[in-house]
DNA sequence: AAGTGATATGTGATAATATAACAATTCATG
DNA sequence: CATGAATTGTTATATTATCACATATCACTT
């Protein structure tokens, strides 16, 4: 099973099925890695992977609080700094929030289509989008090394409604 | 002449000829709208262009305040938003930071080369980019409404020295 | 020139996002 | 179980951005 679909979402979706997949491919690619994912990191993940829409570092503060978790600022960022480091999630620059990846053994440059309706958001690696930064990089004799590409509108789902 | 090149400046290039020619084509956008740029706004508009690296919103105010300005932040941020409105300015959304225009009169999706050393940056209207963006948009079904394209790393001055 | 409404700016407070610094705890390993 | 490394807790603070309301300025009318 793919862990989620390079397209958006299908309201329809088993997301349990969908969030169960993530988390289990997280826990393999810690072991892999030799880190550790920790409870909280887990449950950080967990609620990352509540939905395809972005949340905000407090956003997460605020769902653990609520489950009782006595967390302040630094242990949701700490938590979101590790899963950045291992490719779990990404930050979405345009919004401050972070959002799970749905291919995390890629080392992929990938860009988001983020709904402004519903939030969900689609990841997916272009390959022709690639090719054309990295040409027009040629042409300037400029080194990438990391790309921010956040594409905002209205998504299919919700146009049609 | 060309308000900034598509390319990163040359380093011997008349930064001082850049942003007079910024400021007067801000002028003419401002007359053509019937939107004033007011001393304040131009101000801000003039020390954005000060280099060619994004500046953040309390970098301005600071540079105001130097200058004798009793200036706060909701003066700094009205300002930008004016400039905002009116493309003569855009948000950098990784660096929380703010570049001038080069290009005002057209309402294009641009994109920004920028440089981790110097932080100099250049904004570029690649079609075949946009191209890629759209056919990708198309195959969702998504509506694009905005793009934040935003590269990071080296550029061929930084490189060579 | 004075009145009027719209626009712009000043000012103090606060919200939202993120990190620093240091203490306490846990955990793997010898 | 002793030890050091990694993780988490805790307080404070830095950074980025907005709100709310007061004041000033400007364009237009009379």
């Amino acid at each position: 099973m793919r862990l989620a679909s390079q397209t958006f979402p299908n309201p329809a979706h088993d997301h349990a099925a969908c969030i169960d997949e993530a988390l289990r491919e997280a826990q393999r690619i810690c072991v892999e890695k030799g880190r550790k994912l920790t409870p909280l990191r887990r449950r950080v993940l967990e609620l990352i992977w509540r939905g395809h829409a972005p949340v905000t570092a407090y956003g997460l503060l605020d769902l653990l609080v609520r489950e009782g978790h006595r967390a302040r600022a630094p242990t949701v960022y700490r938590s979101l700094d590790f899963l950045l480091e291992n490719g779990l999630v990404h930050r979405v620059e345009s919004m401050n929030a972070y959002i799970g990846c749905n291919q995390p053994r890629n080392r992929h440059r990938t860009g988001f289509f983020i709904c402004e309706r519903c939030g969900d958001t689609a990841e997916l690696a272009d390959p022709s989008l690639e090719r054309s930064i990295d040409r027009r990089a040629g042409r300037l004799g400029f080194t990438v090394r990391a790309s921010v590409i956040e594409i905002s509108g209205v998504c299919a789902n919700c146009d049609h409604a």
